[in-house]
DNA sequence: CGGCTTTCTTGAACGAGTCAAGTTTTCCGG
DNA sequence: CCGGAAAACTTGACTCGTTCAAGAAAGCCG
């Protein structure tokens, strides 16, 4: 994903090109699944004078327009990647907080056709697994093998 | 569910007995899918004195305990209902937030076994439907289609 | 029934996210 | 290349779900 491209998917969604939406979709690029406030001082680095402000506004029309998706597990701050149009799910550890991608086991359109829908129309399965992290685990692990 | 099975989940659970307690495992069995600010005013009909941080204390207690399960759909509010044991999940409606309980297709243990985890060790799969309600898509097909 | 904990009440505080007003920037048409 | 309308950004205040802290009350074991 080039910068240039960038540019070119701002202009496709009906977007103006500025240069915090460029250093926004920069900073999610380089840091996929960082929350608002690490994307914030991500844009910094490169534009020192972009607002708290502009950075929700930017990562919510970058989301209206799916550039970017934003994701949020139960108990966290919301947090962005690029879009990358293929479907992948989410893996959380439930210790750190840390998020990682991974592809469903069961194809591409994973669990898309629940059984009984209560006549919702459906567009979206978003799978969220939780466990813990390889950190997480081996921290845990000696603790419960030698008390 | 009768209210003497509440009492005898929650010593098994080594949790104390208490009417806060009682109230509140009434609440979520009435409203499922309730956010904390009903539960509290459900809760308050029977026990007016119940504090708003008894509420938040109590559903952390049943929650940890596994007696309640706590969801929190992205940009929702957490949400509670009654820890039935089997794998249920959800549908979240994307225009008024209702959420509903759906079975999912792919069998008892759908997703739980994702690809490559990058060494996590995963506990639990959570699926999400997102969609239209019933209400909402009614409300929304007749616009589309008399402009 | 007494005493040790757990739980609850009260009241303040925190923080992610939103709202609002005014200024700056982008970009289209001339 | 320039002017002006619309979109985007800055600044600063504010909302609201949730948490923190200290002291009072209630549950439960012996």
């Amino acid at each position: 994903m080039e910068d240039s491209e960038f540019e070119h998917l701002l202009r496709s969604a009906g977007l103006r090109v500025t240069r915090p939406r460029l250093a926004v979709l920069r900073a999610v690029r380089r840091q996929p699944h960082a929350d608002t406030a690490t994307l914030l001082a991500a844009v910094r680095v490169e534009e020192p004078s972009v607002s708290h402000q502009a950075v929700y506004d930017v990562l919510g029309a970058l989301t209206d327009s799916d550039l970017v998706r934003r994701i949020q597990p139960a108990g966290s701050v919301a947090r962005y990647e690029l879009r990358v149009g293929d479907n992948h799910h989410h893996v959380v550890c439930r210790s750190c907080g840390t998020v990682a991608d991974v592809d469903c086991a069961v194809g591409v359109r994973p669990c898309l056709d629940a059984s009984d829908t209560h006549g919702f129309v459906i567009d979206e399965a978003e799978v969220t697994y939780w466990g813990l992290c390889p950190t997480c685990a081996a921290d845990r692990a000696p603790a419960a093998a030698a008390p």
